[in-house]
DNA sequence: ATTAAATTTTTGTTAAATCCATTATTAACA
DNA sequence: TGTTAATAATGGATTTAACAAAAATTTAAT
């Protein structure tokens, strides 16, 4: 990907202002793949992360803060998104016991079932996207990341 | 940032998954260290993006594709942002003489205005998300970001 | 010249995101 | 205990995005 190219100029961009506008061509391109991939599911990103995060969860129900700090997104949000799934059918619902306030979300058997089907294509489409990196490069990014 | 710290898990995530959650993580902070510079502006991202490609283009004004083109984003939109603009005054969109079917959208004195107050805000802001890097490594990190 | 095809933009519809206020419950504490 | 503050989640209103289809114009073809 040269981003010169795709954004078509042939002025010489500086380096910091540069790395920003890559890192989103870069981040587009990888979501676009992954929306794509997840598109026959009828899932979108947004719900599969909170699928996955309750996934990781195991047995241990999950309330929205929970689930909205491992997202980075708003809350607001992440009620409708768990709304969703629940008329999917691949969360549970209820409100904790101990804590009213709270409510307690888990996956259930159908939300584990189609996160095991999307697991196989998930993964070819992130060897497809990092198709171009070996192991080091691989280490060497992340490395890289860890820095912002 | 730590990626298994922000999404809260103790499991070992493969090298490849880590890399595309990394690259999520770091995408959503800058991009919303950005939105947050833009705010006092009421602009959004893409609408000042719109107006920086128009920037770029000096006096040759541009038709809707070619926004779209240097976007990565959906043509449906950019009409939309584009009316966006115009309400604000920031540019000027007219049919083409040549090709009626084309428009041909420039920037005011206006929406260079404003593009002059933002770039100052918005270098300090990159300054700041960049502020671990040197040089060398946002060469580095540029480099890597090619191969995707 | 007439019809079909392609290009460029717009519009309608629906879904998703964002903002802000509100409700419900619990915690703090004078 | 009663009052205020803090926390957790929800809901309404508005923007923005995504998808599909339509409208307007030009190009190509017979």
């Amino acid at each position: 990907m040269n981003v010169e190219e795709i954004i078509k100029t042939d002025k010489r961009i500086a380096l910091d202002k540069r790395t920003i506008i890559h890192l989103s061509l870069v981040y587009n391109k990888v979501n676009e793949q992954i929306s794509l991939a997840l598109k026959p599911f009828e899932i979108s990103v947004q719900q599969f992360n909170v699928l996955r995060i309750l996934r990781g969860q195991g047995d241990t129900p999950a309330n929205l803060s929970t689930i909205n700090d491992r997202m980075v997104t708003k809350m607001s949000n992440t009620t409708r998104l768990v709304d969703k799934l629940l008329s999917k059918g691949y969360v549970s619902r209820k409100v904790c016991k101990i804590n009213r306030r709270k409510v307690e979300i888990k996956i259930t058997e159908e939300g584990l079932d189609i996160l095991k089907e999307i697991d196989g294509i998930l993964f070819e489409t992130e060897q497809r996207i990092l198709k171009n990196f070996n192991k080091e490069e691989l280490k060497e990014l992340n490395l890289l990341l860890d820095k912002f």
